[in-house]
DNA sequence: GGAAAAACCGCAAACGTTTTCCGTCCTGAC
DNA sequence: GTCAGGACGGAAAACGTTTGCGGTTTTTCC
């Protein structure tokens, strides 16, 4: 780590060096490489020639201001872990990058000042469109920008806006339908915080999916560590004693679940069958024993948001909230081995 | 999700715009914005009020193309999962965005034709520079682009490219440091697949370091998972039961270990003290107990490499490798309570 | 062989900035 | 009253591309 030296000034191929070595004027090079216009096949190929020798790629930034489009857009999260942000980039990018757009990350770490300084630059950037993403999926107030906007998994609270979040209540009921085929009759639920909605929707779908079934009195909140999931076990033991299914609000609760079960001696599943959410990997493989668990399907997400944001962008927007299914993932902790 | 509409066709201004509003040329105008040039004081204010009026914001198309400069960069990564990229990407964004930079993310996904295609697309975009990172600390082949790179936590193997990476032995060497200083005297090592380097490292930095006090005949390779944990501490007991230290290539190597040993009766750390190693809270706060470990200090790492590659763009480059350090982080694991 | 039509290609404007250079006006000194 | 110099602001080029229009050449047809 010592020497300096001044980096050499790399000239890159401009048009004009092309259009000069195929002896052509800039426009026809142009057409030659846009493959517009109408040219002689000769002349084309000339073109093209002289484009490879130069190893010519052309500046998107003349590209941009002629056309009006920066083919760029902005990803603007504040799920500074990536846990669910991670997955939804991914799904944005597999549909951005193959119409050959970029994807700017704006991490904004729940700053509102921070929110506003990265939106000021976006509009600078003239940047064609942006996807709004969160860790939590409470509604959030829209932002304000003269561009095309796509809410992904937290909905705008402006219903009008266009919105892709997750059905969590199809969700629940897909984890209930599943025990039910296995003949479980006797479910508990164990979740989040109450005030947190993914929490409170969760709960809701598996209490009214479940009717009859759900025979823990009612549902256990508190938040979403492996601990209270522990805890929570042993009241629903002492309390109903004769539980043959405990669902749970998140994957690392059902982990805990497993654990204190485990520990008592009771057997996952052939005394209790045992259910997470979200389909964490680290979770739902390291549990004992794995976990059956719903995906969340955020890449899919991800890729309905930007073809959504595309739409937008081409003109046919689509307003309103689209609500996407999740996927159940059975596992040894409802089927046993 | 039903009706559509057209997009109003938004007009934002222009420089145009707002030197016609202030009665004055736009190249006055640009330069009582930039406060360059040498303008009356009313003249200035006088631009100034009609940019605000208009809600101007310079267009970046127009400002890249003539400074020659996109004051924007990419981050290419190859961890999909983001457990190594988040992190590192929030150190490079810290740097970058308070020079008004934007970052442009592109997942590889370790598939060398997505990569040829993005190195295309950033060298089209003109982007001031690259930082390349991975999921994985092996030294990686250098990208071919004319535009400065560092090598941010997996080095370049060419070594006269600019690279910061992690000091694993120093990691390795500060938790044998504690465990002496705690009294440990008979200690083991766990960790993952011998040809992974970090676990190379960190097992090579513990045993040079720990000397005569590593008690346990050799290193245990094998898979970065809690089960290898769990596995390999049964073997261990057999072998070595007279261990009062266990430490660990990862944490989740380390919950396993720990897990296994509550389970046989063992008193963490009062029996046997153990460590983990990157620092990953989903797993030092959800053991049992809560585990000592070595934080890799990505943000700083990304911090350094933006610096780097500001510098690299400015024209005074670095050359080599940097090995930046990490931070122990004592937990009851070691400690107790 | 001539005219009409088609094929081909160049010119110049346009996108939105910044910056250099130059002209005009004013001030002040002699 | 004239002139030098400074203060101020405008005109135009430059950045790199695309595209509409018009001009020139070639082909086609009678």
């Amino acid at each position: 780590m010592a020497n300096r030296k001044p980096v050499p000034a790399k000239q890159v191929a401009r048009i004009l060096d092309v259009a000069a070595l195929a002896g052509v004027s800039v426009g026809t090079a142009s057409k030659a490489l846009n493959n517009t216009g109408q040219l002689s096949p000769a002349t084309r190929e000339r073109v093209r020639r002289a484009a490879d020798q130069l190893g010519f790629t052309p500046d998107t930034r003349g590209r941009a201001l002629q056309s009006g489009r920066t083919y760029t857009v902005a990803l603007l999260t504040t799920d500074s872990s990536g846990r669910f942000s991670n997955p939804i980039m991914r799904g944005v990018e597999d549909v951005l990058s193959a119409g050959e757009l970029a994807t700017i990350l704006c991490d904004t770490r729940d700053d509102p000042l921070r929110e506003q300084h990265y939106l000021r630059s976006l509009v600078a950037r003239r940047v064609d469109g942006i996807v709004v993403t969160g860790r939590r999926t409470e509604p959030r107030p829209p932002i304000d920008v003269p561009l095309p906007v796509v809410y992904a998994l937290a909905a705008s609270t402006d219903r009008a806006d266009t919105s892709v979040i997750v059905d969590e209540q199809q969700g629940a009921a897909s984890v209930v339908d599943h025990l039910r085929g296995l003949g479980r009759t006797r479910i508990a639920h164990v979740t989040g915080p109450v005030h947190h909605r993914s929490a409170a929707e969760r709960a809701s779908g598996v209490v009214d999916h479940a009717g009859t079934l759900f025979a823990a009195g009612e549902v256990l909140f508190g938040d979403w560590s492996e601990q209270w999931g522990r805890q929570a076990t042993d009241q629903l033991l002492r309390s109903h004693p004769d539980l043959d299914a405990i669902t749970c609000g998140s994957d690392q609760i059902a982990r805990g679940v497993c654990d204190r079960l485990r520990e008592l001696g009771r057997s996952v599943p052939t005394d209790i069958a045992v259910t997470g959410y979200d389909n964490w990997p680290v979770m739902t493989q390291a549990s004992r024993p794995p976990l059956t668990s719903v995906d969340l399907q955020l890449e899919e997400l991800g890729r309905q948001s930007a073809q959504l944001l595309l739409d937008a962008i081409a003109g046919t927007r689509r307003y309103g909230t689209l609500e996407l299914p999740t996927r159940l993932v059975p596992r040894e902790s409802t089927l046993g081995t």
